[in-house]
DNA sequence: AATTTCCGATACTGTACAGTATAGTATCGA
DNA sequence: TCGATACTATACTGTACAGTATCGGAAATT
């Protein structure tokens, strides 16, 4: 190693630091093994041995099973949260900027890990009920809010009353989406790659502004 | 008892059609426990008392719980594909043919057991790969299909060339569901009414007829 | 009625697992 | 050097559960 002195830190952060690297390892363990067993199928060992940490650290770190889960689903929701740049519209034409919406939306939803996510927390709906709301809010919701301002701001007049900016931003994102997240959710597709991302998109944009 | 013998059959038949009976018990038995608790979550002692019948006949019917499990989301498979009534098309105004399409999609797929057959297909792909497909073909392909048959059939000339009548279907039935569908699979909102149902298939009917 | 066959209720077996207890070790401050 | 804290390794407890063995009894056959 060289130089330990540079990355050493005052004590009570450095401890922190530690706390923090060991529940951060504890997370990453718990999410590959419940993510690929889900949460009956996932042993408090086998996360332990994942996480490179003694089952006594565990229960240190989470009260039982069912917070460490709790515990991991909210965090993968953050994360999921986290990675909505806002992106930049200001000086975009329409299509061009809803293209942006799409194509961020499909890098999100159709990553495996996003997948695996939806996956499980409709399987645990029934145990965690409150995952729902967490889940919905967290992904769907903040999308549909951004495209439904954007609306609002940049495209006035497109939305006649009858029609509402919010149901609007709903089915831009259902046409984006396709069915094809039905199908990988199911395992009968591969993830596919940028190229038939932008170009389902692109498709999408089209559909969507025929119906204004 | 009344008169027994004019309940009895010659014994073969009598003997298969308790069978048959033993067979339903199990497979209702195993939809309550199963679909409640998840796969890892029943227990097959649970659906032996929810079926009214031993372990033992349990384990003459069905090899394993796996195999069990399986038989139940086929059987609730088969359900789903078998009420697909072929709707009565000659002689209907194209939106009033698809304003039938999507309702009869919202009754199937926001009903309560289909959306908890949704969920636990999604939760269980992993360890049953092959449910992904059977689930996929019995609901949704078969819907698409018969729209996009519907759509070459009685609207020529709507779509043409880059587009094709299966991606329009598709694209139909995303319009239909919404992401009502989500948050009914997420359990933050309460099934709709058909009066409900019938407005939001109206709307989506209206838009998908902008898109042509 | 006698006999054979099948079935199901109950009790059991082995295993896996959540959670805990214990005993020992590394790190750090004083 | 001492003492405290956080960790590890391991073994244990109690329970839940998949799958099985046994035995009594009902039906089918004679």
């Amino acid at each position: 190693m060289t130089s330990a002195s540079q990355l050493k830190l005052d004590p009570p952060t450095r401890r922190e630091l530690n706390a923090a690297d060991k529940q951060r390892a504890i997370l990453n363990g718990a999410r590959s093994v419940f993510m690929a067993h889900g949460f009956g199928g996932a042993s408090m060992d086998a996360i332990a041995d994942c996480a490179a940490v003694s089952k006594m650290t565990l229960y240190r770190y989470f009260e039982s099973k069912e917070a460490l889960f709790a515990g991991l689903i909210e965090e993968s929701c953050a994360k999921i949260l986290q990675q909505d740049p806002a992106v930049p519209l200001e000086g975009l034409a329409p299509r061009e900027a809803l293209r942006r919406f799409g194509m961020q939306l499909l890098e999100t939803v159709y990553a495996p890990e996003t997948l695996a996510l939806h996956r499980i927390v409709l399987a645990e709906v029934n145990r965690f009920p409150e995952l729902g709301r967490l889940f919905y809010r967290s992904g769907p919701e903040k999308n549909i809010e951004a495209v439904a301002r954007y609306i609002e701001s940049y495209m006035p007049g497109k939305v006649v009353p009858p029609r509402d900016s919010r149901k609007c931003a709903e089915e831009f994102f259902e046409l984006v989406r396709g069915y094809r997240h039905l199908r990988l959710l199911l395992g009968i597709e591969k993830t596919p790659d940028a190229c038939i991302r932008a170009a389902q998109v692109d498709r999408a944009v089209d559909t969507f502004f025929r119906t204004l």
